[in-house]
DNA sequence: AAACACCTTAAAGTGCACTCTAAGGCAAGC
DNA sequence: GCTTGCCTTAGAGTGCACTTTAAGGTGTTT
């Protein structure tokens, strides 16, 4: 017998309210059962599959793919390949922002630097932002200025 | 004499729409020029300003902290310090931003494993997803099952 | 002269994912 | 017997960043 746990523990169990809860269950992402009085419980089991479904979302995953999915995942091994499509989309999306983001982060870094060089003289007082990212840009493919 | 843009060319040039471009100036992120007959000009330092602002939005940075960031830069050289800090909280949280998102896809690199595992029959058929993640978890810190 | 690109202000609409309220009711614990 | 935690449906509110509409206008191009 694994433990049950009520909508309030659960919640606080896996970092959602349970607004979120009752309404990720509305959406048919989540299925719970219920006791003798109608109330919800939750399992082990519902723990795993909430934190696996933060994964998805975690990774940017829209509520509206997360229910297709689910709907899959209902008929069975048939949809497999479908899901593992639809998750290597997803990680595939994911990485390729995760890359577009580092490309910010770069030209966010050199800013740093120039603030800090300009604030320890090693920067010419004169010397602009755009100027200074020139060095950068020798080569490789790049936008902005 | 710089080539100078109006607002249709100019968001083409800058991937925004014009409606946008008007809201930013309203904003204050924006600072555009006028010719006789009141109608926007743009020219290629505004072209790096805007360039330099999507990186930042492309880092996670808020409308409301752009407007503050912008704000600073009018004070001039004195409040050098502070949007350095600015910037730089914005990295950090960038950063870890896409450290939560790695762990998170690396789940899903195993999901789409054991489906390829589960399609070919290297990966037993009653094995469950979460016993198979075992095996990644023996070492570190981690959430999920 | 019509089409096109631009101008104004104010306000409403969009999309996403919650988040909360209202207004009623049940069951367990102190 | 009162508080606490849960239940229901339906609908409104939130936050963010746009996006569009309305309804009037000016100036340039075809």
């Amino acid at each position: 017998m694994t433990k049950q746990y009520r909508i309030g523990e659960f919640a606080k169990l896996v970092g959602l309210s349970a607004y979120t809860l009752r309404y990720y269950e509305d959406q048919g992402l989540i299925v719970s059962h219920r006791d003798g009085n109608d109330v919800r419980f939750y399992t082990e089991e519902d723990i795993r599959w909430v934190g696996f479904i933060l994964h998805l979302k975690g990774t940017g995953m829209r509520l509206n793919d997360l229910k297709r999915y689910v709907q899959l995942r209902a008929q069975g091994d048939a949809t497999i390949k479908e899901r593992r499509d639809m998750l290597q989309k997803v990680k595939d999306d994911a990485e390729a922002d995760i890359a577009e983001l580092q490309m910010h982060l770069q030209v966010l870094g050199h800013k740093i630097d120039w603030y800090d060089g300009k604030v320890d003289q090693t920067i010419a007082d004169t010397e602009s932002f755009h100027d200074y990212l020139q060095q950068f840009n020798e080569q490789g493919a790049n936008k902005n200025g």
